[in-house]
RNA sequence: GCCCGGGUGGCGGAACUGGUAGACGCAAGGGACUUAAAAUCCCUCGGUCCUUGAGGCUGUGCGGGUUCGAUUCCCGCCCCGGGCACCA
């Protein structure tokens, strides 16, 4: 029977029964063990793009095979839907962020659909929506009742010509983006989530997260920072209050000969005050508070610094010791002084050359001597302590602990731990996004917004231009309100929250999309589904995402809203796509068609081929999901992003590769459909009642071994090429198989089992094209709604094998054997091979190792 | 600079616990079918040498080591990618 492998026809078909049958829409079932499957959503951009594609293609696969495996699966999808570029596209297209929004959803939740994507749409959320922002700014009223949201003074990069605060990626070269001013630091009163408060917690529990990748956990590790350390007292040389700092490096305190404190310190304007240095200082703080933030802690610059004029007196020397404000020491770690040794710090050591300040050696290394006259550079390295007073003769490592013990005994000091990590600043000075619920009055000062007041909603009828500040600000029926306390006039906070507030608990609304009854989350359905049992998504979230989600889960537990720790049991995290890159002299990066025989088609010069990079708009090598879906199917689309790499390695798209998968599910159309549909389509699957031989023997092991394979690599190692290539083996079998007679029942039985099994493997990678043929096979029941096939260990295990013959460890022939063949045959067997026999003629045999059902080696001198 | 990954044919990638290196696919070459082409189906395909064989040698970034045996384990180096980076 010859039809036509047409796949828009076939899926279009079945998207549309899923759809109507509701076949992935679930709900808790106690009686039955769950699976929580989740892709990271999308920022509704307008489209979907390949990464997108690839992503949910891991995702779909590990879905509908878990579904398959008897699980309850839950497989949600959802809009990241806040941010900026929404109020871009305002400002430069004059739509409002909402309905840019809101079409974005509608085209790309279509493209999803077409993709095939096994998702319980009746869960989909969007977070610019009330209906889900409203919980948040209760978890936010909740928090700051706790102390975990509170507001405090931070700096922002802000332009002054646009009037407008700009993010990190906004500033390029310490320029704006937009209009190419001079970025300043402004500082505001800004809200902060105290994350520092289970920063412990945190860390810890990145040993308790085993089926995370390890690099992800060690960035985590990292970001954390925690450096144990020691608080050590300087006292003022006047007898006036003390200064404290945070080393991690005591042992090096007999070499401490100054004191550094960072610019923005107000220790700084304060030791200055009144003195000759005064106004000195004041303009190098204000010199310093200008640079971009961005540029003064990048690379190398150069260290300066101004003196205070005053002095601390060294805990242990009782030298008196200059005190500089200094650019290059952070305000916001550990106290934000430093005490400087130069000797053996190179920071320190380029600010003493540079201000002419004193050295003194204080670890010696093992085979050389210091001298601070000639040094270059600070010795950083472990040695001996020298110049040190009792701690003379100590290997520095050691002397650590025992000068700490000798500050704490002297009352100068003690112990603690700092860590790299700050509070999570959640204020955004822009429109699209969730409002914090807080009114400020003058009389009653900060206020929260009562909880039945809530949701504090967006105000729609906003002007964006980009310019002049925050709209909400302007906006006056949002901004000017009456105080929950006094009842009188009262502004609204008019920041809105970082996006990735909304990010940290969307996979617990998951759980309960619709719930309405407050906290918005069903507790009952959260123990039933939390923790997300896989989740998977892009590296570029290892850090911040993840660790924000990993803190906000434990915010609700105790808040008493949730009961896990973690909200990610495992972890996947997905390579980029990336696509090589072509380049014309003249006219820059091309698309595909814009070049023809290797030349630019529009001025017809030479093009260069450039590096493989990320798909990406501005470097024009990007792949359309739609052209791909066009071209040949959603089907073709899934296979070759699942085939071309293991998930968690980048995959280098190959429009030729993309063809080969397309070959490929033809090859199954083809086999069923014209080689054997008529034929089998009454033929229930071999039974296993009769004994087989031969050919039919071989491909009905091959049948089992293919599901034996296939099921292994997607259960415990998520290696799609892997399987498809083990499929494809079969498939080769297939075709290789002499075409039995059309009477020939028990063979035809054997194909069909096989057919079968390719169709059942392969649903959860290519799920319409599997459907459509299965009904062509007569099956009632859709594949989607049948069990994972199993395999029989006896009818998968080969009958003979291959044993490798080595002499000293060199393959030299091999021979086939019975699968349960004695130690001592297979040895004889092996001296008396021919090849083997001549090699090891004349020789004494030294050894001879045998690895059953492996090889045998046998290792012989002259 | 520090901390993670990773280097395997012309290319993407296999080899799961130290045991046949290169599965599967792409590209290339050859054949069948066809008036022809496309499509399809089949075969060959790491390098090298000769005596062309059921052949020898060599080969998983480089140099060593452990082992009967190393893509796999250990030490040293080179290169690529990523994260952090004036964190005291």
């Amino acid at each position: 029977m010859n039809i036509k492998y047409n796949p828009w026809e076939i899926e279009e078909k079945w998207q549309k029964n899923w759809e109507a049958n509701k076949t992935f829409h679930v709900h808790e079932d106690p009686a039955r063990k769950k699976y929580y499957l989740l892709e990271m959503f999308p920022y509704p951009s307008g489209r979907i793009h390949i990464g997108h594609v690839r992503n949910y293609a891991i995702g779909d696969v590990v879905s509908r095979y878990k579904r398959m495996r008897g699980f309850n699966v839950l497989h949600p999808m959802g809009w990241d839907s806040f941010g900026m570029p929404a109020e871009n596209a305002a400002i430069e297209r004059g739509i409002h962020p909402a309905a840019w929004t809101n079409d974005n959803i509608a085209n790309m939740k279509k493209q999803l659909k077409r993709m095939g994507f096994s998702y319980d749409w009746d869960r989909e959320l969007s977070t610019c929506e009330p209906f889900y922002y409203k919980w948040e700014q209760l978890f936010f009223l909740w928090m700051y009742e706790k102390g975990l949201a509170y507001k405090k003074t931070s700096t922002v990069n802000w332009c002054p010509k646009c009037q407008t605060v700009l993010a990190n990626e906004q500033v390029e070269a310490g320029l704006c983006w937009r209009c190419s001013s001079d970025v300043i630091e402004k500082t505001l009163d800004q809200w902060f989530f105290r994350i520092t408060a289970y920063v412990e917690e945190l860390l810890e529990g990145c040993d308790r997260l085993p089926g995370w990748p390890e690099r992800v956990l060690t960035m985590q590790r990292n970001w954390i920072g925690k450096s144990h350390g020691f608080e050590m007292i300087f006292p003022m040389a006047d007898g006036k209050g003390e200064i404290k700092v945070f080393t991690t490096r005591q042992d090096t305190i007999y070499g401490a000969t100054f004191m550094l404190v960072a610019a923005e310190h107000p220790l700084v304007l304060e030791l200055a005050k009144g003195k000759e240095c005064e106004k000195e200082v004041q303009e190098f703080v204000e010199k310093i508070k200008r640079q971009d933030k961005n540029l003064r802690t990048s690379d190398y610059y150069e260290k300066e610094g101004v003196f205070l004029e005053s002095y601390c007196l060294n805990p242990v020397t009782h030298k008196k010791m200059p005190i500089y404000a200094a650019n290059f020491v952070l305000a916001d770690y550990g106290t934000g002084c430093v005490m400087a040794v130069p000797t053996h710090d190179q920071r320190d050591f380029e600010f003493a050359k540079k201000y002419n300040l004193p050295l003194i050696v204080v670890i010696q290394p093992p085979n050389r001597a210091l001298n601070v006259q000639t040094m270059t550079e600070a010795y950083v390295d472990e040695g001996i302590l020298v110049n040190s007073g009792p701690f003379n003769g100590m290997e520095n490592m050691k002397a650590l602990d025992a000068i700490a013990d000798h500050l704490i005994s002297i009352n100068r000091g003690q112990r603690t731990i700092q860590y790299r990590l700050r509070d999570w600043g959640i204020s955004r000075q822009r429109y699209w996004g969730a409002p914090i619920p807080m009114v400020y009055c003058d009389k009653c000062g900060t206020v929260p917004v009562p909880e039945k007041d809530l949701p504090v909603v967006l105000p729609m009828d906003v002007e964006l231009t980009g310019e002049g500040g925050s709209p909400l600000a302007r906006h006056k029926a949002f901004a000017e309100t009456s105080c929950p306390g006094c009842g009188g006039p009262a502004r609204r906070e008019t920041d809105t929250m970082d996006t990735f507030v909304e990010s940290s608990w969307y996979f617990d609304r998951f759980c309960c999309a619709t719930h309405d009854v407050k906290p918005g989350l069903d507790r009952k359905a959260l123990d039933y589904w939390m923790p997300v049992d896989q989740y998977i998504g892009g590296i570029e979230h290892a850090i911040l995402h993840l660790l924000y989600s990993r803190f906000y889960t434990r915010v609700l537990r105790d808040l008493g809203v949730i009961g896990v720790d973690e909200p990610f049991a495992n972890l996947l995290t997905q390579g980029m796509v990336c696509k090589e890159t072509m380049k014309c002299p003249e006219h820059g990066f091309l698309f595909p068609e814009e070049v023809s025989d290797g030349k630019c088609s529009t001025c017809g010069k030479e093009v260069i081929i450039g590096k493989t990079e990320k798909m990406s708009k501005s470097l024009r090598n990007i792949v359309d999901p739609d052209y791909l879906v066009k071209k040949y199917g959603a089907d073709t689309a899934r296979a070759f992003c699942l085939f071309a790499s293991p998930p968690e390695k980048d995959l280098e798209w190959s429009d030729q590769g993309v063809e080969g998968s397309f070959r490929f599910l033809g090859r199954i159309w083809r086999i069923i459909t014209e080689e054997y549909l008529e034929d089998i389509r009454d033929v229930a699957p071999f039974d296993g009642k009769t004994p087989l031989e031969g050919d039919l023997k071989n491909l009905r092991r091959k049948t089992h071994q293919t599901i034996r394979k296939v099921t292994g690599d997607l259960e415990d190692r998520f290696r799609f090429n892997t399987a498809i290539s083990a499929v494809m083996e079969l498939v080769n079998a297939l075709y290789l198989l002499n075409r039995p007679d059309k009477g020939d029942k028990l063979a035809l039985s054997v194909i069909r089992e096989a057919v079968e099994a390719v169709l059942l493997l392969m649903v959860p990678i290519v799920p319409h094209i599997t459907e459509e043929l299965w009904e062509m096979l007569g099956e009632k029941t859709p594949l989607a709604d049948m069990p994972w096939p199993t395999w029989d260990r006896e009818v998968a295990s080969e009958e003979e094998i291959t044993i490798v013959l080595q002499v000293n460890g060199k393959v030299r022939s091999r021979i086939t054997v019975p699968a349960d063949e004695e130690e001592d045959k297979i040895k004889a067997l092996a001296r008396a091979e021919e090849k083997i026999g001549k090699l090891i003629e004349g020789k004494q045999v030294v050894k001879e190792v045998y690895v059953p059902r492996k090889l045998v080696n046998i290792v012989v001198k002259d």
